[in-house]
DNA sequence: TTGACATGATACCAAAAGGTTTCGCAATGT
DNA sequence: ACATTGCGAAACCTTTTGGTATCATGTCAA
């Protein structure tokens, strides 16, 4: 997994992929359940997928014909690791998320 | 300010963007300072000042003819309020142990 | 088997992003 | 006064990004 921090900062960049983000947190949802909630076509939100993938922030399971997209909290872990360089400055609110990341991981 | 999150977000998307937060992290640097730092163009390092300020993550203060750049911590914060979207899985894993114990205690 | 459906894949396009070079200007030091 | 220094701005270029439209493929159900 080269650059996973790369990858999840700049899949992190788009709002329509943390819209995606949002939605996939409430529940998982295929590609075409996720394209209804969008003002564009299902091709344009397909293409989003791979980049949210890639960056570890969700997976993908084929089932059939269908393909299940749900969150990947974990992935967050690099995100906010990098994060540790305002540690100079750091309030709780962080410090809460962090711990929080690091539970989920085990 | 609109759209705070979003140009945050942008803000960190880019490597070079995240090194000179890592930079200022450190102390506060004018752009020639930040500009020996990397393999280009003190223009091209400049460039990336504005987007970091949009996001509200640097405050620049005009010191004679210098540009003193330093990091701003409190920008972060409607980022990590995004990351909030996360907080149910944390949730429900704590609910889930508590409702464990629950059973167990019957 | 046949038709419908969910997805994959490709070509194409406009705009944004990230870099360079060049020039100009204001503040500074001697 | 004058050369130097730090910065701003504009023009320009290439690549990436985010969207479209269209067609192909695999899977399900009747």
């Amino acid at each position: 997994m080269p650059d996973q921090t790369q990858h999840a900062f700049r899949a992190l960049a788009d709002p329509t992929r943390r819209d995606i983000l949002r939605l996939l947190s409430a529940q998982e949802m295929t590609i075409a359940e996720v394209s209804t909630h969008f003002d564009m076509t299902r091709a344009a939100v397909k293409k989003h997928l791979p980049v949210l993938n890639a960056g570890g922030l969700i997976s993908v399971e084929t089932r059939g014909r269908e393909r299940v997209n749900r969150i990947n909290p974990t992935g967050l872990a690099p995100v906010l690791s990098w994060f540790e360089i305002f540690d100079h400055f750091w309030d709780d609110r962080l410090a809460a998320l962090k711990t929080a990341i690091e539970k989920d991981i085990q």
